[in-house]
DNA sequence: ACCCTTATATTGTGATCACATATTTAGGCG
DNA sequence: CGCCTAAATATGTGATCACAATATAAGGGT
């Protein structure tokens, strides 16, 4: 069963009734700590970012407040949060009706985003490189080996996870880099698109740039790492755009309503 | 007297009390109109951005949402999606008290965000320059001439707005780029603190590599617009950060809670 | 049968309230 | 007189309500 981003249909009583009723002072712990630290904003956030990032939504599909408050039984406060952050990081576009949806994908836009990658992740290589020590190399070479598998049991999700896991470690090499979060904001905005185009990919070009980018490490051969990460980003997945971005353009235009069938893990 | 941008003193009737009384229906429109067309969450988002990226909002200090929705006469709710953008954009960070100030600088995060400048700018300059026509360097030419009328008259603020406003100029000449939001962005993280190095540059460096840039945009030549622009973002700033760093780190840690006469237009 | 108008439902935005937590201030005890 | 504790205050977070604008559905007129 699809679990519905937008409006749900009977929105029953969401879980307690605090607000109406100041008199009522029998309930004796209305939220029992609920285990996480962190805001319900926050964890939302958290959650819709994996999935647009994953490409667990597909593009131009269209998200509304009241229809995630349902889905996570929350009030429309913190998804309202969460949804303004995303889209203040361009992972969410806001047509001007006001309605949400995934941001669309242009011709335009994905050479300009493929360009911003190489760029800012080629020149967080070249800056995280004296950093990464033995302990840090033996990660990678383990999450290669991870990457490996997904690849071959065609675990997608999983690929996707664990590649962003592989370039994050490498920069994070350096600590408190401001490269990282503008990394990850491109790929919040490639993440949907990145997704469709995996599946097209992997089984024409089982070329794994990884064991490049391990080996120039390896080697501490800055040059061959830049030239290996540039290459992973490119390969792939720059010549197969127009195909899909103008599904997606076709797409977007009819189907906007409902037909959000999307394969969400359930959870 | 200092706007002040925590909590207020009395906090009186914010403006119309629409809420609790549904029956009341006399009152014949609670909002009239405004003028402008967008929400008012983005009206603050925008001011604040503005706030910090001419570094009108010294570093470490803090913002509460309370403090804000009083002196922008407003409820709490518009203020929360201002700041929560805010803080996505890394322009405020969120302490574990949850408490929200203006990030504060360390010398590694400056030097991170220099060199995503310098990347991120030099590249999209780059990108843009087959799109610079004519009216394009006229426009150009005249902002540099603003600049230099700012420049003369000590008018910091005008210097900044008009600085952004000429890189910006640049690299919107190739349409729908997304490398303006990720320069936005830096900009954003780097504004309070370049508005203070500016006042100690500006008399000690009137070089203007503004000028160089132009004169490599006429010369349609590439190489000599990238080193201009590179000259132009590490010139009188990367030398200067230590100092003013310390100072930060200093007076983050004493004055924390009132002391924050800055100095921010009426308006 | 088709298009335009009207009625209903959905949605985003803003306001206010309740509550838990953190901070500041006041007060008491050693 | 100083330090520790407790009351008061401030602040972030979440929930609910009201309202305007938009989209969808229904209905009627030519």
């Amino acid at each position: 069963m699809a679990p519905r981003y937008h409006q749900g249909v009977t929105q029953e009583a969401p879980r307690t009734s605090a607000g109406a009723k100041p008199e009522n002072g029998d309930e004796p712990a209305a939220r029992p700590v609920e285990g996480a630290h962190q805001t319900l904003a926050q964890k939302i956030y958290l959650d819709l970012r994996a999935d647009i990032m994953m490409g667990r939504i597909g593009p131009g599909e269209s998200l509304t407040i009241r229809g995630l408050a349902t889905h996570y039984a929350v009030s429309a406060m913190p998804v309202r949060e969460a949804l303004r952050r995303l889209i203040s990081e361009q992972a969410l576009e806001m047509q001007d009706n006001r309605r949400v949806r995934i941001a669309t994908m242009t011709m335009d836009r994905f050479e300009d985003l493929l360009a911003a990658r190489v760029t800012l992740e080629t020149e967080a290589a070249m800056r995280a490189f004296d950093f990464i020590d033995k302990d840090r190399l033996t990660l990678l070479e383990q999450i290669d080996e991870e990457l490996t598998q997904a690849s071959k049991a065609k675990e997608y999700d999983r690929w996707m996870e664990r590649n962003l896991a592989f370039h994050s470690c490498i920069y994070e090499a350096r600590p408190a880099s401001a490269f990282v979060s503008l990394i990850e904001s491109v790929w919040l905005q490639m993440g949907p698109f990145m997704r469709r185009a995996l599946v097209e990919i992997r089984n024409h070009y089982p070329v794994d740039r990884h064991i490049e980018a391990l080996q120039a490490i390896r080697n501490r051969d800055r040059l061959a790492l830049k030239i290996a990460i540039e290459a992973d980003i490119r390969d792939g997945i720059s010549h197969i755009g127009s195909q899909l971005i103008n599904d997606d353009a076709r797409n977007a235009a009819s189907g906007k309503g409902k037909g959000n069938a999307n394969g969400r893990g359930g959870r």
